[in-house]
DNA sequence: GACTGCATGTAACCGGTTACATGATTCG
DNA sequence: CGAATCATGTAACCGGTTACATGCAGTC
């Protein structure tokens, strides 16, 4: 999928400029499962605007700079739900550099395995708490897709949030359920070669 | 992380060859947080070979084509290990284009979400099915890391197959407890749509 | 007969990241 | 006084994917 589908999905939930989208994808609802960075947003904007998919007005802001913002034409409309339905998704794709490292824990130093684990721990953290609050009614991020007049999340959105929260649960549970475990494991294997 | 520290780290379990490494990025251990293409692999393993990272041997075999059989070198093993110890992992990251695609369900024919909601949920069991097997004793796989001699898993490769079980498990459930739920509230709501 | 698996390798292409350029404002 | 936030944009660079080239063996 790339970046300029991704900013057309971006805009279906109203208007909004290059570094909002950017933040969508940084922070917001989409950060946990796309990725998009200002180098690609922008050229991707162009074209999209020169392909009659999205206007723009540009808005003066007091103490800001000004912004782009950026708006689905119908046509930009139309066609991203078509592409939708063309494309079949590509697969579901996770890479995790902590997990490929951890995978040789027994030649690393315990203390950075240690310290692998509890980064991993505290990112999901960080994630978990990320989704949370947008769920929140009094939310005030503007033109995020999936909010609908009365502040709930639309089903689809709902669904997604929820799954993602899920997983981050499940990988927070077990982090901490078998962290020592591993660590001492780790611990009782060192001294087993000393004593050797 | 780049290939050729992933071939490095596909080497620590033994000799491989291209081929073989990537099976482990496509069907094996990797396969669930790393990638890897043979378009990659092999660029990689000669640059290696130049640095003496690596060596290796060509093998003829009956009814198959040669191989050439890579092992890591004590330098390779030396450098890839100190590699890991300067690195600061990068975030992990998960991508998911049906999940994207999710997000807009209520714009979608109800028919596609659930061909989606299904195609998500296989692809979790099949995922799923891969992890399990590798833990039983009578794996043939050669050289695959954190086998030990015994046949159990390293203590680091256990936590991290055990890890992604567990998000497998996570997601699958949330995916099977949920999807009835979403599909009627979007129907539901295609009906007060006609309706008004 | 067609397709899949084994096996290696090259190269064009493309997309995105990173870094640079610029600049005002606010916060610690 | 730096650092971060807001805000846009360009371009070099790089890495990896995809596709091509080749060929034999086994299976459906």
């Amino acid at each position: 999928m790339d970046v300029r589908t991704l900013c057309l999905g971006a805009l279906m939930g109203g208007e909004a400029s290059g570094y909002e989208i950017r933040k969508m994808f940084e922070d917001g609802t989409y950060s946990h499962f796309q990725m998009a960075s200002l180098g690609s947003i922008y050229p991707a904007l162009t074209r999209l605007t020169q392909d009659g998919m999205v206007t723009f007005v540009e808005k003066e802001q007091e103490n800001r700079p000004d912004k782009k913002v950026y708006q689905l034409t119908s046509e930009g409309r139309r066609s991203f739900l078509r592409g939708l339905l063309q494309t079949r998704p590509g697969e579901d794709r996770y890479r995790s550099d902590i997990l490929f490292m951890l995978t040789f824990a027994e030649e690393l130093p315990v203390e950075l395995t240690e310290a692998l684990l509890d980064e991993m721990e505290a990112r999901q953290e960080i994630a978990l708490a990320q989704i949370d609050p947008d769920r929140k009614r009094d939310d005030t991020s503007c033109g995020i897709y999936g909010r609908e007049e009365n502040g709930d999340l639309k089903p689809g959105c709902k669904f997604v949030s929820g799954l993602g929260e899920a997983m981050y649960r499940a990988t927070l549970d077990f982090i901490r359920k078998n962290k020592t475990a591993l660590i001492d494991d780790l611990r009782a294997r060192r001294n087993n070669h000393k004593s050797r």
